[in-house]
RNA sequence: GUCCCCGUCGUCUAGCCUGGCCUAGGACAUCGCCCUUUCACGGCGGUAACACGGGUUCAAAUCCCGUCGGGGACGCCA
């Protein structure tokens, strides 16, 4: 039976790295029929927050796959322990009664080599059991084989067979001085008990691994097949970390921004993978079909974000944004009026359904993100349109004259035609003809009155939408304006 | 410092295992042209990479060795 875990500790946001072994551990249960168990990792007490909790639930609800089982890991304590026991009744393990160092001074230390602490290895088991039993408070380090030259081996599905002199791995701990259990044990015992197959998760464990097959053995159980990712890294090389590159790296970020989870997915699976057929854009389902491990590649990936981060466009990685744009296009028209409608009703504004459903497929190519809703069609959403610079109205190659010209001309004939596509087509062009000017230089006068600025969707359909009566306020305006900047 | 992993266009990648089809393919980004009422979409085209040095071989991006570069782990964190 093929089961897989995704394992978060509950110590930050969900990470966009964590999310995507989320996703590949996902797809890879879904392909091929396996379970998909969700475990909190949460026995370091003191850094785990409710809060980190609430961000991994709500990333992972908005990315929208699904789990089979879910599991806490503090909820196991009488599990890890019983497994530390029976390592330690094997003499697989001692206890190491030197006391604990403090936060951070281990790791500074950790530039020189450490493999144990000495004296503890060697301590007779009745001196250990008195020291324990006088009340000496210890910690219980695995007892790695040292000095016959034994190799370490592991399976990879990624990085093929890994081995490694047991010399070079030190005594880590199973249990601490509080009797809680390390991330290595509680880890292992879980997988074990869990009967997890195939653990999928980020390359910074590799050489960790060799601690788990360690512990696996110990513990007289199989090794599960392993399969570590390449690492997503930031521009500059850097592991992707929230402190050093900001909300870049937390999937709430995408989904705030207007991301769409499927096109969220879509991206994160190209990085580090590869379908190996050429194709990029894929639905969920295509990226299920396609799934395996051998499309998994060795080397890290740039999430290719920009730093300074001045405008949404430009801060996320081209290819999520070229991505997320072409889920947005392939999306049913009424399904994506729901969304923006949602997004435009947060901001304060109001739409109702039907007048969505007609403006959305005029923006439906020329949005990236859901948000871009905002800028794209603003001026559908309010009365009056913010104001602009009457230079705009001038038509190319015109002036304000001619955009005088051209408004009171839109203004006189426009009363009389049917606000629909072709009517408005024709009574336009004429109109330009008329007064000869060309199709363009009647257009936008046009399209700067009723919209405020140069680019904006196709004209006929705007008016359409936009109704008669307020497309000649905003012609009157536009009028008025000219008349104000430019005086006689 | 010790150990481990990685190294193809700016970025994501195909090709590497099973040398020749690779004058290295695709995509994003970028540049140009076309379409066009603006913008966008779309179409066409351009620029752009096998880290370096040795081998092995008739032949190397592909196999071997070395160098350099990058990353990761080394905690009673996960």
């Amino acid at each position: 039976m093929l089961r897989v875990r995704f394992a978060p500790s509950p110590t930050g946001f969900l990470h966009v790295g964590s999310a995507r072994t989320f996703i590949f551990n996902w797809l890879y249960a879904r392909r091929n029929g396996g379970t998909m168990i969700l475990r909190l990792d949460d026995t370091d007490v003191e850094r785990n927050t409710a809060a980190s909790v609430s961000s991994i639930f709500e990333g992972l609800r908005w990315l929208n796959l699904g789990w089979d089982e879910e599991y806490k890991q503090s909820e196991r304590l009488a599990l890890h322990r019983q497994i530390a026991e029976s390592i330690f009744q094997k003499d697989l393990a001692y206890r190491d009664f030197t006391p604990a160092h403090v936060g951070d001074t281990e790791k500074s230390g950790a530039n020189q080599t450490w493999l144990f602490n000495p004296g503890m290895r060697e301590l007779s088991r009745a001196e250990s059991d008195r020291r324990a039993s006088a009340g000496e408070t210890f910690a219980l380090r695995f007892r790695v084989p040292r000095g016959h030259g034994e190799q370490v081996r592991f399976a990879d599905a990624v990085y093929g067979e890994q081995s490694k002199l047991a010399d070079d791995i030190e005594d880590f701990a199973l249990l601490r001085s509080d009797g809680m259990p390390t991330y290595h044990l509680a880890s292992c015992a879980d997988d074990i008990d869990l009967r997890i197959s195939h653990i999928i998760r980020g390359q910074d464990h590799l050489s960790n691994t060799y601690k788990h097959a360690l512990i696996f053995a110990a513990a007289g159980s199989s090794v599960p097949l392993f399969a570590h990712l390449p690492l997503l890294v930031a521009p500059d090389g850097s592991k992707l970390s929230k402190r050093r590159h900001g909300p870049v790296v937390s999937v709430t970020t995408y989904r705030d921004a207007g991301f769409l989870p499927d096109a969220f997915i879509n991206f994160l699976c190209l990085l580090g993978w590869s379908p190996k057929d050429d194709r990029e854009n894929m639905t969920r389902q295509e990226l299920t079909d396609a799934f395996s491990l051998e499309g998994i590649n060795r080397s890290n990936a740039v999430v290719n974000f920009k730093e300074p981060a001045a405008t949404p466009d430009d801060t996320f990685d081209p290819k999520a944004l070229w991505l997320n744009a072409e889920h947005i296009r392939a999306l049913p028209i009424e399904n994506l009026s729901e969304r923006l409608s949602t997004i435009v009703q947060a901001a304060g504004l109001h739409v109702s359904p039907q007048k969505m459903s007609a403006i959305t497929p005029l923006i439906r190519e020329r949005i990236k993100l859901l948000q871009d809703v905002l800028t794209a069609a603003d001026f559908f959403f309010v009365d009056q349109l913010p104001p602009y610079d009457a230079s705009e109205l001038f038509p190319q190659k015109g002036d304000a004259a001619m955009a005088q010209k051209v408004l009171d001309k839109a203004h006189a004939v426009l009363p009389q035609t049917e606000f629909q596509h072709d009517p408005l087509d024709q009574a336009l062009r004429n109109a330009a003809q008329e007064i000869g000017v060309k199709a363009g230089q009647m257009f936008q006068p046009i399209r700067v009155a009723v919209c405020g600025r140069k680019n904006a969707p196709p004209l006929f359909e705007t008016l359409q939408v936009l109704g008669k009566e307020t497309t000649l306020a905003r012609i009157d305006q536009a009028i008025d304006k000219l008349r104000n900047q430019a005086p006689a």
